[in-house]
DNA sequence: ACAAAAGTGTTGAGCGTACACCCATGG
DNA sequence: CCATGGGTGTACGCTCAACACTTTTGT
C-alpha cells in the first residue's frame, strides 16, 4: 500500500443481490432503470459509496432504500468487488457486491420487483455487469446452504422443517427426503432449536415450530453433491404442492 | 447502481496476502514499511488501483514488483474489500484484498521478507488492518484445502504426495496419516494426475512424481473437520522431519 | 374412513480412520 | 543387514440414502 504521487481517484459504489424465496422461486430484488446507460434494463439496488459510512452501512442503506422497510434482520455479507475499467460506461466505477437473504416480503412497488433469478439470468436484460453479479451470488447462496444455517435467513424467525426443506428445494432445484431431511437437520447441533409451539398447516399432523440455532457453520454439511449427479431441469421450479387438477404426485428421490 | 449529483471519489488500491511454505511454514510476504504512517511495521505488498488497469492485474502486477519475479503461475483469487472509514488516516481507501499462493520463491530482499504468517500476527506489528487481511487470507487457504487443490498451488508444477501431504500439514497445523492421504489423494478424481516419474529423495523408496490434475473442485472433499476436535499446537510448526539430535518420533494421528 | 403431511425405524452401501504390512532404496 | 520413507490391504464404525411405517390432523 504505497501512497502513489498522482491521486487517481475512482467512484466506489455497493450494489445488492437480494435474495428471496416467492411462489417457489428464488427472486430477486431488481429495479427498472428510468435512465441510459441501459434504460428499460433490469438494476440490482446499489448506490454509491459516500464519506465516513462503512461499507456494510452502505449496502444496508441500498437494500433500505429498495425495499421500503428496515432490513436490519436481512442476512448480509460480502460478495466480491467488480472493477473491470469500462463496466460502467459513465466512469470507472469499483462497485463492492453484497449477498442479502432475507424473508418474503410485501412487494416493493415503484418499478421494483421480486424476478426469478434463474429467469432474469436467461433473459440476459440485466445492466452494466450485475448478470455476473447475480450468478455469483446464487451460487454462493447455493454453496452456503450446504455448511451453514443461511436457510433459516429466508425465513420468518420461527418456521416449520418442511418450510426450511422448502428453501433448500427450491436453491438447489430438486426435492429431499422429508424424512432424511428432518433427522439432519434436528440432530444437526446449533442448527435449529425447538420452541414448542405447533402450527396448523391445514391437512397433516401439525408441525413443530423451530427458531435458528446459534451456530452458523453446520457440521457435517448438508450435501448436494450426491443429487447434482441426477438430472436437474433449471427451466422450471420444484413444485412443491402438487398443481390443481393435475393429479400426479412428484416422485421423490430418484 | 445510481449516479449521485456529486463525484464523491475514493482512493482504491489492491492488497496482496501472498502465501508460501518455507521451512515447515505458512509464510507470508511482508515489507518493512519505510516511511509513516505505520513506519517500521510489516505490510502487505500493494499497489494503486490505475486507470485501465484491472483489480487481478494490479494485484499481479503488485506482487511481480515485489518478487522481482513472473508470477504469472502464481494462484490468485479475490479475498475481500475492505473500506472502513479511517483504515488509512492519510484518505479514505478502499483496498481489494487478494490471496496468492505460489512455490517457495528465493528471498526477496530489500525490506521485504517471507515471514511465519502465525508469528506475524501474534506480533500484532503489521501496518493498517493488515491483521485482518492475513487472518482472513489464512482461513480462506485452510478452509479452500478441504474442497479445491489449491495445496498443489504452493509446489513446483511436479511433486509427490508427501510433499502435497507437507502442505496440508503445515497448513492445517496436524499431522495426516500418510496411507490413507495418498489413497485419498490418488483416488479423488483430477486432483493430481500421475507423471510417470520417480524423485530420488534420499533415504527410503522412491516416490512417484504427480502433477496437479485438471479439476479445481474436490468430490468428495478432505476433511479437516475431525482434527479440530483434537488439540492443535499453533505455537510450534509441524515438525516433519524429527528434530537433529532429539531422537523422540512423532506420533501418528491422535 | 381416507388423504395428507409430520416424524421415526430400519437396513444396506460407501467412506474414513486406524493400523498392519509389504516395497524400494541408502547407509 | 537395518532404517527410512512410499505405498497397499483390511477391518471396524459411522453416516447417509432409501423407504417402510406410525402419528396426527382435515375433509
Amino acid at each position: 500500500m504505497v501512497l502513489s504521487g498522482g491521486d487517481a481517484a475512482f467512484r466506489v459504489s455497493v450494489d445488492v443481490v437480494a435474495l428471496t424465496v416467492l411462489d417457489d422461486r428464488l427472486s430477486v430484488l431488481v429495479s427498472r432503470r428510468a435512465e441510459p446507460p441501459y434504460r428499460g434494463r433490469w438494476g440490482l439496488p446499489g448506490c454509491d459509496l459516500v464519506h465516513d459510512e462503512d461499507l456494510e452501512a452502505t449496502a444496508r442503506r441500498a437494500l433500505r432504500e429498495r425495499t421500503g422497510r428496515a432490513t436490519s434482520s436481512a442476512r448480509i455479507e460480502q460478495l466480491a468487488t467488480y472493477g473491470a475499467p469500462r463496466r460502467d460506461p459513465r466512469r470507472r466505477t469499483v462497485s463492492v457486491a453484497w449477498l442479502a437473504v432475507l424473508p418474503v416480503l410485501a412487494e416493493p412497488g415503484g418499478g421494483r420487483a421480486w424476478k426469478p433469478a434463474d429467469r432474469l439470468l436467461a433473459s440476459g436484460r440485466l445492466a452494466f455487469d450485475h448478470g455476473r453479479l447475480l450468478a455469483d451470488g446464487v451460487e454462493r447462496a447455493r454453496a452456503k446452504l450446504e455448511y451453514s444455517n443461511i436457510a433459516t435467513a429466508f425465513l420468518e424467525p420461527e418456521f416449520t422443517i418442511a418450510a426450511l426443506r422448502g428453501i433448500y428445494e427450491v436453491v438447489w432445484g430438486h426435492r429431499l427426503d422429508a424424512g432424511n431431511f428432518h433427522r439432519k437437520v434436528t440432530r444437526t447441533d446449533g442448527f435449529v432449536e425447538p420452541t414448542g409451539r405447533r402450527r396448523q398447516t391445514g391437512r397433516g399432523r401439525p408441525a413443530e415450530l423451530f427458531r435458528a440455532g446459534a451456530e452458523e457453520s453446520l457440521h457435517p454439511p448438508l450435501t448436494r453433491r450426491s443429487f447434482e449427479q441426477r438430472s436437474v431441469d433449471l427451466g422450471s421450479p420444484v413444485r412443491r404442492h402438487p398443481a390443481r387438477g393435475a393429479g400426479h404426485g412428484l416422485v421423490r428421490g430418484a
